[in-house]
Order: C-alpha cells, then sequence, then structure tokens
RNA sequence: GGGCGCUUAGCUCAGUUGGUUUAGAGCACCUCGUUUACACCGAGGGGGUCGGGGGUUCGAAUCCCUCAGCGCCCACCA
C-alpha cells in the first residue's frame, strides 16, 4: 500500500466527511440503546463562524464522537436561532443602503426583506461546522423561526399565559433608542464613562433660599415632578412640604422627604424624574408623584420639552446648560466619573422609559430550579463555580419583560378588540376569534382584531430549545422527546448563564418537569495572547476557515483543546494551530514508518520486542484510565494532553524506536501484528479530537474491527493493567537517560559503540530481570558487554552501571561532580536524621510514612558509600 | 457597594481528602545532532524560596487569619 509522503488534509477532510454523510454515520433515530444527546446552542442564523464557535462546537463534537464510540445512541441537534435584534439590526441596515427606511414599509413588507436575508445568509455557518468536522444528525437541523418551532413558542406563551404567569404592565424598561426597542437587564451593560456634574438653582416658592441641585441630566427637568431631600438632613428641614419652581419650564414641584436621598452625595438634595430613573420612578410610586414622559422612541424631546422639542437628548443637554447658564440658573459644573448603561447590541446610551410591556412572572416557576439544581445537585456545572453566579441570579430574580419593540421573531399571540385593554390569547386570528365570540354571542368579525405589533424577546424561544427540537411542546408525549429528554451535556459560554441556561433549566421544570439536560460545560472566552476579547473593531479575530484550511480542521481542533480547561479563557495564538499540525505530522510519519516495515514470517520475536509491548500495553490501559476519569470530570484538555504524551513520547519515541528492525532486517511477524492493533487504540482514543485523520490512518492499516469507519467503532475497553510493569519501565528508560547524557558530556557520538557492564548492587532482582533490560539497551545503545576499568558509575534504583575510561577524561572535574553529589546526599541523609529522632514525627505520623523516611535513610547511604568508593578509586 | 474566584517555571496551566528525597506538564529557551518515519524532527539541559506576612500541625503549594495585586458577576448613588 503506497502512502502519500504528506498528509494531504483538504482532500482527505472532504473524503471522510462526505464517507460519514452518505453512510448516515451520524444519524440518530430512537432505538433500544442508550441515548446520548446533545443540542447546540444555536448561532445567529446569519452569523460566521468565529473562534468561539469553534472552541464550543469541537467540544461538543468530542463528547459526542466519544459517547458514540461507547456505544450510545449519540444524537447532536443542530440549529440555528433568528436573533431577532441582531439580525434585525442588519436588515434594517441594509434597508438603509437601499435608501429604504423600516418606518415607511409594513411590517410585512419588512419580514419579507427579513427573509430574504435569512435565505442569502443564513445556514452558512452550519456548511462551516461541517468543514470543522462536527458529527451533527444534519437531519434535524431546526430553525427558531421554523413552522413548527414557531408554533412551540406560541403555545408556551399561551399555557402560561393561562396560568396566569404572562401578565402586561407599565413597568419602567432599558429603551435601546437607537434599536427602537426594549433590552433586558442583562443586555445592557454598564460602562464607566467621563461625564458632568451639573449644580442647577431651583427656586423655592415664597422663600428666599435657593435650592442647589446636582444632577448628571439637566435635560430631564422637564419631567421634574418633585424635589427630594433626605428627611434627617437639618439643612433641609425648614423646606420640607414647601414647593419648588423648575427652571425654564417654571413647574410647581412638591418637595419631599426619604432616606433613599444620600446626605453625602452632591447637595444632598435630588430632583426626581419618574418617568427616567428607575429610582426616581420607585419614588413617584411610594410618594404618588406625577409622571412627565419627555422623550419620544428616538430619545428626542417630545412636546413636554417646550422649546426643545425635536431634538436629541444629548444636544438638549448642551443647550439647556447654555440656557441655564444665561439665567444664572447655572451654579456649577463638575467633572464626573459615570456608570453609563450602553446597549449590547446597537452600543446606544439606554434610556429608562416606562411603557407597556409583557411580563413572565418568575418568582413560583423559578423553585424547581433552585430546588434541583442548587439542593439536590440534578445537574452538574463545570467548573462547579458557576453555581454560585446561578444561585445569587435565580435568588434575586425579578419578572422577565418577554415583549421586544421588533418585528423579525415570534409576534406576541395577543388578540386586542373592543375596547384597547381587551385581548385574547390566541394562536391565531382565527382561533382568538372562536375564543372572544364564544363569550360574546358572535359579535366581533376577524377585522376588529388587531394582534400585538411586539414580538418575543428571542430567549423566550431559545429557553425551549431543548424540549422544541424534539417537538415536546406541541406533542408532549412524543417518542422523541421521550426518548432524548433529558438530554446530557450542554456546552456553552458563562456569558449566558442567565440569558440560556438558568432559563432552560426554569423551562425544562415548567414544561416537563424534568432537568433539560445533566451536565453544563462552560467555556472560557477566546482572547488573544495579550488577553484582549477577540473582536471586529480590534481586527484580532483570526478567519476560521482561513485557519481550518490552512492548518486542518484536526490541527485547529487540537490546538484549540489543547490549553482549554473548563471555564478558563483560551489564550489563542496560531501557533496552537501549528502544535496541532505537528501533531498530525507525527502520527501521519508513525504510519508510514511502520507500513514500511516488511515482515520475516520466520523471524522469532526478539525479547526487547516482547518487553516493550508488554510495556506500552500496560502503560495504554493505565493512560486510558485516566483519560476515562478526566473525561468523566469534562477536564477535556487533560485527557488531550495523556494522548498526546502517550502517543508521542512513549509509542512514537520509545515503542517505534524498539521495534524498529536494524538496518537491512525485518520485522518479525508477532511484532507487527501487536504494533499495528496497538495503533489502533491509540488512533480510538484520538478520535474524538482528530476525527479525520484518524479515519485516514484507520484505513491504511488493517484493522481488526469490524466496523468500516472508526467513527462508529468501539472505544477501547478499560483493562487491568500493571503498575509494576510500568514503573519497571521507567527504570530502563532512566538507564539510557543516563547512558545518553554521559555520551553528550564526553562528546560521544551516537554511532560510536559504547563498552558498560553493570552489576546488581545489593538487590533481590535476578539476573534474568537484569538481562531483559540490557536487552532493551542494547538495542537503543549498541553496547558491548565487555569488562573494562571503571571510571564514572551512577546509581539507579537498584542498579549501579559503569563506564570504561575513556580518552580525554578530565579526573578533576569528575571527582569534582561526585564531592557535589556527595554533599548533596549527606545533608540530605541529616535533614530525615533529625526528622526521624523526633519524637513527635515518630509518635504522630501513619506507620507507612516512618517507614519510607526509613527507607530514605537506607537509599541515601547506599548512594554515599558508592560514590565514595568511585572517589576513591579515581584517587 | 454586594458576591464569587484567582496569584505555582519566561508564557499558559496541573497539583485529587495536608505526608515518596530535588513541586509537574505543554509551549518557549539553551546545547548538540543532515543516525534512511518525521528538522512540522531527535537527544540532552537550564529554569520555581508555590504573591507577602502570621497561625494550626510531627509535617503546609494544599487548612485558618491577614495584607497586597488581579479577574469576573450582580447592583447602578442623582
Amino acid at each position: 500500500m503506497q502512502i502519500s509522503p504528506k498528509y494531504k488534509h483538504i482532500e482527505i477532510e472532504k473524503k471522510w466527511y462526505s464517507y460519514w454523510m452518505k453512510n448516515e454515520l451520524f444519524k440518530s433515530i430512537p432505538n433500544d440503546k442508550e441515548p446520548f444527546t446533545i443540542v447546540i446552542p444555536p448561532p445567529n442564523v446569519t452569523g460566521l463562524l468565529h473562534m468561539g464557535h469553534m472552541l464550543n462546537n469541537t467540544l461538543q463534537d468530542i463528547l459526542v464522537r466519544r459517547a458514540r464510540m461507547l456505544g450510545k445512541n449519540a444524537c447532536w441537534v443542530p440549529g440555528t436561532d433568528h436573533a431577532s435584534i441582531a439580525t434585525e439590526a442588519k436588515v434594517v441596515e441594509n434597508l438603509k443602503k437601499k435608501g429604504i427606511s423600516k418606518d415607511d414599509i409594513s411590517r410585512d413588507e419588512f419580514l419579507k426583506y427579513a427573509w430574504d436575508w435569512t435565505d442569502e445568509y443564513g445556514g452558512g455557518i452550519l456548511d462551516q461546522l461541517k468543514k470543522l468536522g462536527c458529527s451533527c444528525d444534519w437531519d434535524r437541523t431546526k430553525f427558531t423561526l421554523d413552522d413548527d418551532m414557531y408554533e412551540s413558542v406560541i403555545i408556551a406563551f399561551e399555557t402560561l399565559h393561562e396560568k396566569g404567569l404572562i401578565y402586561r404592565g407599565n413597568r419602567m424598561i432599558n429603551w435601546d433608542p437607537e434599536a427602537k426597542t426594549t433590552v433586558s437587564d442583562e443586555e445592557v451593560n454598564y460602562v464607566e464613562e467621563d461625564s458632568s456634574l451639573y449644580y442647577i438653582k431651583y427656586l423655592i416658592e415664597d422663600s428666599d433660599i435657593d435650592l442647589q441641585i446636582a444632577t448628571t441630566r439637566p435635560e430631564t427637568l422637564f419631567g421634574d415632578t418633585a424635589i427630594c431631600v433626605n428627611p434627617n438632613d437639618d439643612r433641609y428641614k425648614e423646606i420640607i412640604g414647601k414647593n419648588a419652581i423648575v427652571p425654564i419650564c417654571n413647574r410647581r414641584v412638591p418637595i419631599i422627604s426619604d432616606p433613599y436621598v444620600d446626605l453625602e452625595f452632591g447637595t444632598g438634595c435630588l430632583k426626581v424624574t419618574p418617568a427616567h430613573d428607575i429610582n426616581d420612578y420607585n419614588l413617584g410610586i411610594k410618594h404618588n408623584l406625577e409622571t412627565i414622559d419627555i422623550f419620544n422612541e428616538d430619545a428626542e424631546l417630545n412636546s413636554n420639552g417646550m422649546h426643545y422639542e425635536g431634538k436629541d437628548r444629548f444636544i438638549v443637554r448642551k443647550e439647556i446648560e447654555a440656557e441655564l447658564k444665561k439665567n444664572d440658573l447655572l451654579i456649577k459644573k463638575e467633572n464626573y466619573l459615570h456608570n453609563v448603561g450602553r446597549s449590547e447590541r446597537t452600543n446606544a446610551v439606554i434610556e429608562p422609559r416606562l411603557s407597556k410591556q409583557w411580563f413572565l412572572k418568575m418568582d413560583d416557576i423559578t423553585k424547581p430550579a433552585i430546588e434541583n439544581v442548587l439542593k439536590k445537585d440534578n445537574i452538574k456545572f463545570f467548573p462547579g463555580k458557576f453555581k454560585s453566579t446561578y444561585k445569587h441570579w435565580l435568588e434575586n430574580i425579578k419578572d422577565w419583560n418577554i415583549s421586544r419593540q421588533l418585528s423579525w421573531g415570534h409576534q406576541i399571540p395577543v388578540f386586542y378588540y373592543g375596547n384597547n385593554d381587551d385581548y385574547v390569547v390566541a394562536i391565531n386570528k382565527k382561533e382568538a376569534l372562536k375564543k372572544i365570540n364564544y363569550n360574546s354571542d358572535n359579535k366581533y368579525s376577524e377585522d376588529d382584531l388587531t394582534q400585538d405589533n411586539d414580538v418575543l424577546d428571542t430567549w423566550f424561544s431559545s429557553w425551549l430549545w431543548p424540549i422544541s427540537v424534539f417537538d415536546g411542546i406541541r406533542n408532549p408525549n412524543n417518542d422523541e422527546i421521550n426518548y432524548y429528554y433529558p438530554t446530557q451535556d450542554l456546552v456553552t459560554g458563562p456569558d449566558i448563564i442567565f440569558f440560556w441556561v438558568a432559563r432552560m433549566i426554569i423551562s425544562g421544570y415548567e414544561f416537563r418537569n424534568e432537568k433539560p439536560f445533566s451536565n453544563v460545560y462552560f467555556t472560557g472566552i477566546v482572547r488573544d495572547k495579550l488577553r484582549r476579547k477577540m473582536s471586529k473593531q480590534l481586527g484580532n479575530s483570526p478567519d476560521a476557515i482561513k485557519l481550518i484550511e490552512e492548518y486542518g480542521a484536526d490541527s485547529v481542533r487540537v490546538g484549540l483543546m489543547l490549553s482549554s480547561a473548563a471555564g478558563n479563557d483560551l489564550l489563542f495564538d496560531e501557533s496552537l494551530c501549528q502544535q496541532g499540525k505537528n501533531f498530525t505530522n507525527k502520527l501521519w510519519n508513525a504510519l508510514k514508518l511502520i507500513n514500511g516495515w516488511e515482515v520475516d514470517d520466520k523471524k522469532s520475536q526478539p525479547v526487547e520486542n516482547k518487553l516493550a509491548i508488554n510495556w506500552y500495553n500496560n502503560k495504554f490501559n493505565k493512560t486510558l484510565d485516566l483519560i476515562d476519569k478526566n473525561f468523566n470530570n469534562y477536564r477535556i484538555s487533560d485527557v488531550l494532553m495523556s494522548s498526546y504524551r502517550l502517543i508521542w513520547d512513549d509509542f512514537c519515541s520509545w515503542l517505534l524506536e524498539i521495534l524498529k528492525p536494524n538496518y537491512g532486517e525485518k520485522i518479525d511477524k508477532e511484532s507487527k501484528t501487536e504494533l499495528i492493533k496497538l495503533l489502533e487504540k491509540n488512533l480510538k482514543i484520538l478520535h474524538p479530537f482528530m476525527p479525520f485523520l484518524t479515519e485516514e490512518i484507520y484505513h491504511n492499516i488493517p484493522h481488526t474491527n469490524t466496523s468500516d469507519a472508526l467513527t462508529i467503532s468501539s472505544w477501547p475497553a478499560n483493562e487491568k493493567y500493571s503498575s509494576s510493569i510500568v514503573d519497571e519501565f521507567e527504570i530502563t528508560k532512566e538507564i539510557i537517560s543516563n547512558i545518553r547524557n554521559y555520551r553528550k558530556e564526553k562528546n560521544i557520538s551516537f554511532k560510536t559503540s559504547l563498552n558498560l557492564y553493570y552489576l546488581p548492587n545489593g538487590n533481590n532482582l535476578s539476573n534474568i530481570e537484569i538481562i531483559k533490560k540490557i536487552a532493551i539497551i542494547d538495542k537503543l545503545e549498541e553496547s558491548t558487554k565487555e569488562k573494562f576499568d571503571v571510571v564514572t558509575s551512577f546509581l539507579i534504583k537498584k542498579f549501579e552501571f559503569f563506564i570504561p575510561l575513556e580518552e580525554g577524561f578530565d579526573k578533576d572535574k569528575e571527582i569534582n561532580k561526585l564531592t557535589k553529589e556527595l554533599d548533596y546526599y549527606r545533608s540530605f541523609l541529616k535533614s530525615v536524621e533529625i526528622k526521624l529522632k523526633n519524637e513527635n514525627f515518630v509518635k504522630n505520623a501513619p506507620k507507612n510514612i516512618i517507614e519510607k523516611e526509613k527507607q530514605k535513610i537506607k537509599d541515601s547511604k547506599q548512594k554515599i558509600e558508592s560514590i565514595t568508593k568511585s572517589i576513591e578509586e579515581l584517587t
């Protein structure tokens, strides 16, 4: 079989992905096997693959592929999210380029544009995931706006509404004036920004005193409906109950008192604007204040803003500053560092605004999510520290504002009729009409109904994802949901622990009375090596697809996994992919080497081959044990590192070097057969990480498995191993290392045969075991066993090795070295002796520890004796 | 302001319930090497008083206290 000298990742990856697809190896249908289910965190439908996706989906693929090899019915459900605000923003922007404003077209027209956009750019990310090697069941691909998914969301709304959990309320919400929509608390980022604190003069009615009021937002004075001071503030006790005059608009407002006001801040005097500040709003409710809204939806002043009507809030701030100054009402202006809330999506400064919105009551439905996860530990988090974040959020949860003033999404299934406040909840107009007329004698027709214009928060659909992809909302008892739900693992970022993870848990218990998944693996954030987040603006985000093309999917996957412990940020650098590529190269060459060895049927197996194969078998099983443990603890990078070292160091550097036939010779049949079996086992443990390369190599060796593809072969069984065989080989390695070190020190070429001999030194091992080691040493070091004059020696465990005199040997240097060593062991011995003389130690320490200390004394004494002897012989 | 977490080699991190001489790994670094799998390599090597201080203990990177520095989440003082 001719093997290509270079591993050609592009054609090989294409070849195997289409093979897997053609043979439907990722397909899953319910059967009698144990299910292993992962639902993908659906990326934005029009998004492009970035480093975060690569990390996240590589992890999922690793888990899914291993589960598949473990014989489970692995089902990875792919899909995309409509991402209402982000997608709508893109569509609006695109329309703008065409000279079309969203406000000038109908909802239906806008939706048509949005669908065209989605059809054109949508789903590309799924093809990119295929390039990464993701083994999703593509027949199951879902989109959150597919008809069935849409219906699920509406039914969920209906159900919750019937339970009285959804209500419409006038609330202070976060308004994004650019997107002209509400955003949730979680979508607001507070950033410290330089701003100013304005000290404004307010006159008091029937009084000679002026009040000084400090504010960061002078433009909101049109909305002032009270002045508030602290009841314990002696400066202002006299004026409580009087009226103040708001500058410019000259409105009379009451002076009230409330302990909320901080005596220390500013002047201790607060202007209260209930329509535009959450705290003021709460004061307003408490003190029954009037609410004056002064902004329109663009955050421009409305008619309440008098001569500023139609001007932007920030322009008004400047102009009002000038007007106040002119009228001698601005006392001073200070620089002030201040937290400003900005919209995560548009970066616009959030305007707190009073508005009618739909809310989901959270206090009751979160109870199972607290009980089952925090008290019963029914869902495990990796790393576990995120449970405290989860706990804190759930215990302080507020009602969820689920309406958004957008068009792209699931339109709120509320139909208004008659008076403004009359409505029904229904899946469509027809159903709505049925409900209305049932109660009121058919007096309405479809034309009398208007559907609520808003759509639901995107997360109101994604929180149902693990249920709705199996149609468990519409058909709660279907075979799919009963088989696949609850799913096993969820892999996602900690940034959406509230948005998504917690809410899926809540909905899981609400709609199915069961957790949505058993384990949550939180990935870190992919940063560049300077710890900066990857962003378009910085241009520090590599093109994911280009990386795959350049290094190969396997190499990129390995690169990503090499340094990403759960929850830890990944400091990405292209050199990681290079390291991955080096590893694929190493494996490829190992295949070339092994396949190049010709077999001699008559040759019997040399003792060193037998020993080495037996050792590797034990080493493999020991490592596999660790790998399985680490997999179960989701320590994925540890798993990869163990496999990496096992294969690079133990398999390639030791096993292959020992088995390698000498020049012109052939390998015995038994060794080659066994070697190939070992290689196959290596491929299996690597397959979740490097699916393409391992599949290719698998098809280049006579594999023992009956299956045609490594992808569906079985994970190696965890066999018993002997630790002592593994440890003993470490001694052999150490001997060889010492010999090599000696060569290096003495500048002796590897080609030069070394003469060395060795003696058992006060040990109990039989000669046969010593000879076993010698066989391996001879193979690697071409030594002879003739006796020469002893000049140097080293003790390795219980064996002493002697290497004969060479030309140019520096006696003094050697004595010096040995003397240093002697000093070390003498002081070491002393410290152990002191320890053992300590009565408390002997009294309190466990027996095995004391035994170990005693052994240390023995060993070091022996060492001292041997070094002393060597020094004597030299002098 | 409230909460959580981190500080171990140049970098990124392991270090399980305190107990194998000299605290590990990968990468980076240094030296040597064109030995017919691989220079995308091989062999060898250097490098840490485990953030500072205190305590508990026969024994501390590991447990407790304290100080310093860093990160994240929540709240959002006009």
